[in-house]
DNA sequence: ATCCCGAGGG
DNA sequence: CCCTCTGGAT
């Protein structure tokens, strides 16, 4: 079987375990996408949602965060990790938005890319959700389990984003990067994954050879070098 | 390589 | 205690 035929094997098998992945997402315009894709770093997703459900209701747009006080947002966004600097950012974010976008969220890659707070996991994001433009946000989820499966053997995010884009039909990213992430949480976990219950197990390097063998276990103490 | 950083799990 | 959670900037 071609590697290509493969790797959407895989993906379509994911697409019937998680038929919701990715539509869960609750935010009215691309706007509140970048916002909560930014309180989303080293962060909770219940977290996020649990924030975003107050800080929505009061802003709407980068007007509306561009004047807050810096104090007000930390503590709007409390309870996310990294709140002082995501709070700077944001306002930061906001302004830039207001002055020289018009007060709208740019559409292309590497403006997103040049905003504060905003890398490629983020700008990737906001371009393939919100503007339906082609794009696979490696997070830590994405990159876990795509290096799990064996496609590839990077540690750097961004050669991993260079490799799955590669090798993923282009069709496919933005729901790849879904479905990486909801199989990333329920099954294929950071600590334990539950090898046992994972449906593509017989695709997965670590599946196949087992979790005995704790390849995986000596992933931290190695200092990639 | 290190820092930011709270919450939750083991 | 340690690790992880949809990272990014220095």
């Amino acid at each position: 079987m071609a590697k290509t035929d493969k790797i959407l094997l895989v993906l379509r098998t994911l697409a019937d375990v998680y038929p919701q992945a990715g539509t869960r997402l609750k935010f009215q315009n691309p706007f509140q996408l970048l916002v909560a894709v930014m309180l989303s770093a080293r962060t909770t997703d219940e977290q996020v949602n649990r924030v975003t459900r107050g800080l929505f209701a009061e802003v709407k747009s980068p007007k509306d965060l561009a004047s807050m006080e810096v104090g007000i947002l930390e503590d709007m966004i409390k309870g996310c990790g990294l709140y002082r600097q995501k709070a700077r950012n944001l306002i930061a974010l906001a302004r830039i938005l207001m002055e020289e976008f018009g007060g709208e969220v740019p559409t292309d890659f590497d403006q997103l890319l040049r905003l504060p707070g905003v890398g490629r996991k983020t700008a990737n994001v906001v371009v393939s959700v919100g503007f339906a433009k082609p794009g696979l946000g490696v997070d830590t989820h994405v990159l876990r389990v795509s290096r799990r499966l064996g496609w590839h053997n990077a540690r750097d995010p961004q050669v991993a984003e260079a490799e799955l884009k590669r090798i993923i039909p282009e069709s496919w990213w933005a729901r790849a990067h879904h479905l990486f992430i909801s199989h990333g949480r329920a099954v294929c976990r950071a600590r334990k994954p539950d090898c046992d219950r994972c449906t593509i197990r017989l695709y997965c390097q670590y599946g196949v050879s087992g979790q005995s063998d704790k390849a995986e276990d000596r992933l931290q103490s190695e200092s990639s070098a």
